[in-house]
DNA sequence: CTTATAAATGACCGGCTAGTCATTTAGGGA
DNA sequence: TCCCTAAATGACTAGCCGGTCATTTATAAG
């Protein structure tokens, strides 16, 4: 089967591995730089392929190494994965999980935050591919899944849903149940994120920042005790 | 690479293929029926592994018929996924086009008949695995990704904007941009699609019903003009 | 029953890729 | 300077899968 993808060109010369330009050598003993720019270079490439389509051959060139030299640092492929999620995703985690524990003023305001720190710090980051790939792959990859479902996933609705039932407890907002109304709040993120990297190329676009500052207005019009839909007004700043 | 996959044991015998047990000859012909049962097995399939990861091998299998007769009556692997939806989505998509031309009704009555009517025709009919195959295979099916988001989503999407649209035209709805909103009350509903065959089964599940009332209550408070969000009462029947 | 034909088969081919390992070579230490 | 060793290489293997085609066989017509 031949597929020309209008997106990605498989026959471009991958950007050149820039460690070192000098032809001095054909190569260099870089042990300690190699696991870092390995997992830079996957990422890349999963989010631009996917996990499956990504050649090892690829990360290789991507990193500026030989596909036996991946070996010498990771098992696998999945293990190349495993780190990404363990390095680039977990500690940014925490760093929001003890921003939301040290956090006082209004919960809306903090759910604001995180609707704005989510879409900054996934759907515009390196890691935008990322929902995209796990939705994708889970079903041939169960460990990973598994894995990640535990670790980002539900720690993150987690995250949501603790400033929601705060936000009612403290009589803020309106009483629903905190674990569903978290869904509802991450899954037009996530759904956009997993949009950006699969039918966005094919589909008019109507503005991702009018989306996203709707989709807050709609969620806080229905929790916010003392608010009636009516001042269409800006939300406060958006990025 | 082994997997070993929770949800569905490859070497587990196929259903039997049920048609016409008798063991009085090796095979039959049946020309006319193959097709139908072609795209039957291959979307039952494709549902639980995906475009890329379902064998031709295991379509056959499943249809009850050898491999080389696949090709007999598709030209390959992609014509058959075409076939699916052409004659699987498309027809439904015409059906629910007409009930929107000819409601007589409130427009938020036809928006909450929508939402169900995609619920029920899509998350919970044999159609359920198509969105996360599209959105998981479009990078490497990119004609296939154009043709689903033209004939499929972009026309789906219409639909619901058309509604809202209607709606705010005769005051029903307060004004918002209604293909912003169209994709706001389409979002969760695909998230959850996809959901449902990625990561559910890792996940415990906090209750669909709920999550899709809620939904549709967000949703309402926001666009209604004669509503605060005060009674958490039950918003007419969900299915 | 015999025969013609087209439906159905499944061994096979070609291409592709994760992972291996014998060989090469950078570069620090003696 | 030379040597040693471990970092790096890339040709190679094994296995998988989409698609083909010469062969087999159901079945309808004569």
């Amino acid at each position: 089967m031949q597929h020309s993808n209008p997106t990605t060109d498989p026959s471009a010369s991958e950007q050149a591995p820039q460690h070192l330009q000098d032809a001095s050598s054909r190569w260099q003993r870089r042990k300690d730089a190699r696991p870092e720019e390995i997992l830079d270079a996957a990422l890349h490439l999963f989010s631009e392929k996917g996990f499956s389509a990504t050649r090892m051959q690829d990360v290789a060139r991507a990193a500026g190494i030989s596909k036996g030299t991946l070996y010498l640092y990771f098992s696998n492929k999945e293990a190349i994965f495993y780190q990404v999620v363990q390095q680039r995703i977990t500690p940014q985690l925490d760093q929001v999980e003890s921003m939301v524990d040290a956090s006082t003023g209004s919960q809306a305001d903090l759910l604001k935050q995180l609707i704005n720190g989510w879409w900054l710090g996934v759907a515009c980051s390196s890691l935008s591919a990322i929902p995209k790939i796990i939705t994708a792959e889970a079903g041939n990859f169960p460990e990973l899944a598994r894995y990640f479902t535990l670790n980002v996933v539900t720690r993150s609705r987690k995250l949501f849903s603790r400033v929601i039932e705060r936000g009612m407890q403290r009589g803020e907002f309106r009483q629903y149940d905190a674990d569903t109304v978290a869904r509802l709040v991450i899954a037009p993120l996530v759904q956009a994120t997993i949009w950006m990297h699969s039918l966005k190329p094919y589909d008019d676009d109507a503005g991702t920042q009018q989306y996203l500052q709707l989709h807050c207005e709609f969620i806080l019009n229905s929790l916010l005790q003392d608010r009636s839909p009516n001042a269409n007004s800006s939300e406060g700043t958006m990025p």
